[in-house]
DNA sequence: CTGAAAGCGCTTACAG
DNA sequence: CTGAAAGCGCTTACAG
């Protein structure tokens, strides 16, 4: 007979000092499928039917409703060690994310892992984004085995290495053409870069810059495309643009060269904040004045866009909301669902990195 | 910082799946201790045995060999969800942080969650830490049955309501005495205050104030003692404190006031990089300059430290070491080991934002 | 509509 | 030193 109780009746349980179940599960045992079946005076297969919502023309109402009361009163709660091993799964999907140390990664992955976590899911990360072009079985150095993947902003190249795995696969802030994904969310970027540039342009900017990431991802083809789309048709096309790696340093170091043009660029948009942290370091060692003599914006509105002096107008991505989406999606797609591909509205957050264009000759 | 999406070329990888697939449910099964002990001649106890490492003077030198080749050779990887049903663990660690956005507790979180992949072990983070006070029943709602809980910088009142779960406890960044916790790991913040002390002092600062975290926990409390104790000793005393939330925004509000006093001082130590951009922001809205006039210091060395112009001095504090060493210390409580207390050492990173102290009248 | 039974892959007494 | 057997808690055909 299992009991329930709460932790103070552990004070009755011998405790040896090399402990008897050296795995931890300490305390009382949790009522099992069966407790609930005996209570609710029905087999076992109606509990798990019931409770797993697959009861209907199967089981009476009453019957489902008294099994439901009995799990409720006995605070049952499956164990997922036992569902997995009999259903197959395996319970855990990997995140696949360029780099880990991203404070937008960190943020989808949260996104993801709560919503995993309503299902009695668990995510991994990849260990080693570095190693995914030639890893012979990225899968396998996951270190568990899976029942799907989620893969961020990833480059087609390593993208290649995703498949073959056969696993579900969905795909964020990618290219929703031509992929082999189950799904895919995306942030709604390009229409983002537009909101920059018309916001410069309000603002009376005409000479602005495009700081690119020189990253080879459709998510940052999309960016610099949009972005030149909006200023041409206003009028105003880009009148110079660079790459960076995403990496503040490397970043000022491209600005500066950039803020160098005669005559001066009066505003630079960003692919990304760490970029336009970069920028404002740019402009502060040139002498140049954010926002007076130079507007700079960005993209993500992660934590270091109010961190910096003055603050970061930016395009805030829904990172939560991403993982999340893409985590119902993939959790979709393994109950043989089709979700498809799915946008995300983005905004622009204006801060003091951005005003009116200086007026006079640069 | 990795790059986004870079990765090498990939070309000469078998793009088919060859062999037993390691992805667990898709395409043909994968190879179990049954088919080790088949291939080895042995039975699947021994298997178990050999492979858990629990077969000294139970399995013979050459069995074991045999038994570990057969596994090589088949690519044989444990049914995890087999192992804890039989077990009785769950696999699952509890991380229970103050707050889930902060980029310390991330990289506490990656630390813990790659030694917890190493074993088979997956982390989940406390999903609610507004609740953590009155919640009757964190661990419930934690979403999953739990092996232990790793809990970090925590105040002693949210602690109350981690004990009673009568689970294996780890602190870090935590109170060593008078927990309830197996074991603790701390990093070394007393002797990294000092250092930031010492390092003002030898730059010739004589008037430091201290831009205190708001925070009632033992890690901030032991900061503000470290460092006034340090700089009592070298004969020049703190000569102003004030406490901020860990807000860039609070942050500089309430440095402003710190600031305003005369003779001005000409260093601010803060408890926290995100207290230290707000003393930036600060000292650049009263029109101080850093370093020039206005010397700061951080603590963590988060990805700000370097975004801001000038980069932070700061104490580097390894979080991610912290939650490698808190999950190793937990898998160690669960084997039936006692790790006790450990200090980790901390370092100071001298960057841009502190430079020697202003001659002539303040 | 319902229950009895088999079995997922592993670990652990237990008997040799 | 080694193997046969039981059983962790669940889900799923299958037989009523």
């Amino acid at each position: 007979m299992n009991r329930r109780g709460d932790a103070a009746t552990d004070e009755g349980t011998p405790t040896e000092p090399v402990g008897p179940s050296p795995t931890g599960a300490a305390g009382p045992s949790r009522p099992t499928s069966r407790d609930v079946a005996e209570r609710a005076g029905v087999s076992q297969a109606t509990v798990s039917l019931v409770l797993r919502d697959r009861w209907r023309g199967r089981v009476s109402p009453p019957r489902a409703e008294a099994v439901r009361e009995a799990a409720r009163e006995l605070g049952y709660r499956p164990n997922l060690a036992a569902r997995r091993l009999r259903s197959g799964g395996t319970g855990t999907i990997l995140l696949v994310v360029p780099a880990l140390t991203n404070e937008f990664f960190a943020r989808v992955h949260a996104g993801a892992a709560a919503v995993a976590a309503e299902r009695g899911m668990s995510v991994v990360l990849f260990p080693s984004p570095e190693g995914i072009g030639p890893a012979p079985d990225p899968f396998a150095s996951a270190g568990a085995t899976l029942d799907g993947v989620i893969a961020s902003s990833m480059a087609s190249r390593a993208l290649r290495a995703l498949r073959g795995g056969g696993l579900p696969l969905v795909m964020l802030d990618s290219d929703p053409e031509g992929t082999e994904a189950a799904a895919t969310v995306n942030p709604d970027v390009p229409e983002g870069l537009r909101w920059a540039g018309r916001h410069l342009l309000a603002a009376g900017h005409r000479r602005i810059v495009h700081l690119a990431a020189d990253v080879d991802t459709w998510t940052f083809r999309e960016r610099g495309r949009a972005l030149a789309a909006e200023l041409a048709a206003a009028g105003h096309p880009l009148v110079g643009s660079a790459r960076a790696a995403l990496d503040v340093r490397a970043a000022a170091v491209v600005a500066e060269a950039l803020l160098a043009a005669r005559p001066r660029p009066t505003a630079v948009v960003c692919d990304d904040d760490v970029l336009a942290a970069g920028a404002c370091k740019a402009a502060r060692r040139t002498g140049l004045r954010v926002p007076e003599d130079l507007s700079v914006t960005g993209v993500d509105d992660l934590a270091l866009a109010t961190a910096v002096e003055p603050e970061l107008t930016t395009v805030r991505l829904p990172a939560e909301e991403m993982g999340g989406a893409g985590m119902r999606a993939l959790l979709e797609v393994l109950d043989g669902d089709a979700p498809g591909n799915r946008v995300l509205p983005v905004r622009l957050v204006p801060r003091g990195s951005t005003g009116p264009a200086p007026t006079g000759p640069g």
